[in-house]
DNA sequence: GACTTCAATGTTAACGATCACATTTCATCA
DNA sequence: TGATGAAATGTGATCGTTAACATTGAAGTC
């Protein structure tokens, strides 16, 4: 660990103030009279100290730190939200405590065991599954918790997201505005992703509420641009009819549309497609 | 700042041992008799104590934080690093501490004073252009610095990357040995991207060291897809003859390869294309 | 002039762990 | 049998800062 020789008791000597105005100077500003914080800032500049923000997060029982797992970080998604997430902190003088759990809520536990000891402002969580053992520990720690993307009823501390299940049925009834009836859905077979089964459900109940049939409408393969096309083709060979096709995500809405151009189905005017 | 209300002691007093004890537990099991450490672990559990890592860092002058800046996070390239650096420092119960620079160095050394305070490990930059400030900070600090991707002949420290000239040399070499004759090369306006100028340095020392021109054979624009159609459509328009076409980055060759569709050249027969 | 008020600064004691250096215990062996 | 040493544990100081309270001095009030 870089250990900076220099400590703030080396300036106050310097200036010939106490600690105490040293640190105000820093953090309190409106508290020092404007001449002796030129003079603190210039012994400051001179000697290259560097405040010690371990030490005062530790007497100020506060830190700067903000805890942020993702399930992968190389994915779009989860990037644009540290990036998002990354520039709302700046301004605040706060830092990213990045942490993967590969999808994974017992993964995501440990990784969170090992993060909360640095003592976090907050924590930003994805999703709302959460192992019991990270429920306990934060609940335990009183810690502001974060949880981003599905929006749940019951919430654990605060939540930023939307329901899965909702948009999904909203997506379906914009299908139905446009003439469609016979609304298939590709899934993805990722059964780790509860999101995928939430929007199965909001497609699923959109068709009930709207009295129409969901039976051998649904495919399912790998979450993926190949997966989609792969879905796609078992679906027209199981021979059902359909005029609209919600994909679970983007990637196999891509798969669908790359084998409708293959085997010569138009869209939107023979089919409808739709990502998330 | 979560703050926990069981501490070392409160563990220790409750195993009726001192907190040295508990902590030689925790880090330094193999110096504790295995039923001590056993009734500490339970002790632990029993009462949900959690470790203050600010205190410990402070007193051990040690922390478990990489600092880690990047241009921007959400670009595949800086993401796709930080996974694997965070996937590497898990292991060793490290984690990232994550920061941007928006390509600017100046916004760099601000980040990275404020970083630095938390007194990381060791800091992790993209690239080797460094504000004086930085490079004065990193020094002063003695901190261990390791800069990605641009391989220079003078590193500050310790260097991980490549050099985009003699990359970019190779693939000229690679095209000549294909016979390619009239190579041209399409680079992007970002100034701030240092790289682009030392690949567009690799393309000309390369057709030189070949006795090959390069006059007329480079064209600009916008580092994008959009971009690097524009860029071919004047390489077009300026008539000059070529049969290769080097771009600066994927995207842009992405939109050369556009272009040729629509105007129909055949890649590779006609003409061979390269991104980076 | 004595009293209040406020701004500027100082003093002392933590924050919660770990380092460096004891001390205790007990088995080993000349 | 007492010296020797290794294993297990304890003691006290300390990491570098800031919260809480105390002090100082000068200006303002009656």
């Amino acid at each position: 660990m870089a250990r900076s020789s220099v400590r703030m008791s080396d300036v106050a000597r310097q200036v010939g103030v106490s600690t105490m105005t040293v640190s105000r100077a820093l953090s309190q500003p409106q508290n020092v009279a404007p001449e002796t914080r030129e003079r603190i800032l210039q012994a400051i500049g001179t000697q290259g100290y560097v405040p010690n923000g371990v030490a005062g997060s530790l007497r100020a029982r506060r830190g700067r730190g903000v805890v942020c797992i993702v399930p992968h970080i190389a994915n779009s998604v989860f990037s644009d939200t540290l990036q998002g997430l990354n520039d709302a902190l700046r301004p605040a003088s706060m830092h990213v405590m990045l942490g993967t759990s590969g999808y994974s809520s017992m993964e995501e536990a440990q990784v969170l065991e090992e993060f909360v000891r640095m003592r976090p402002e907050a924590v930003v969580l994805w999703g709302t599954r959460r192992h019991p053992k990270s429920r306990a520990l934060l609940r335990r720690l009183g810690v502001c918790v974060i949880e981003l993307f599905d929006l749940v009823p019951d919430p654990f501390d605060q939540v930023i997201g939307f329901s899965n299940e909702l948009a999904m049925r909203a997506l379906v009834d914009h299908l139905r505005s446009y003439g469609r009836r016979r609304i298939a859905f590709v899934g993805s077979t990722n059964e780790r992703d509860m999101s995928n089964t939430q929007r199965a459900d909001g497609w699923r109940i959109a068709l009930r509420h709207a009295g129409l049939a969901s039976d051998g409408l649904m495919v399912e393969a790998d979450g993926t641009t190949v997966g989609g096309e792969q879905a796609f083709r078992q679906l027209v060979a199981s021979g059902v009819e359909f005029d609209a096709v919600c994909c679970v995500n983007d990637l196999m809405a891509v798969g669908v549309l790359i084998e409708c151009r293959r085997i010569g189905i138009t869209v939107p005017q023979q089919l409808s497609v739709c990502g998330f």
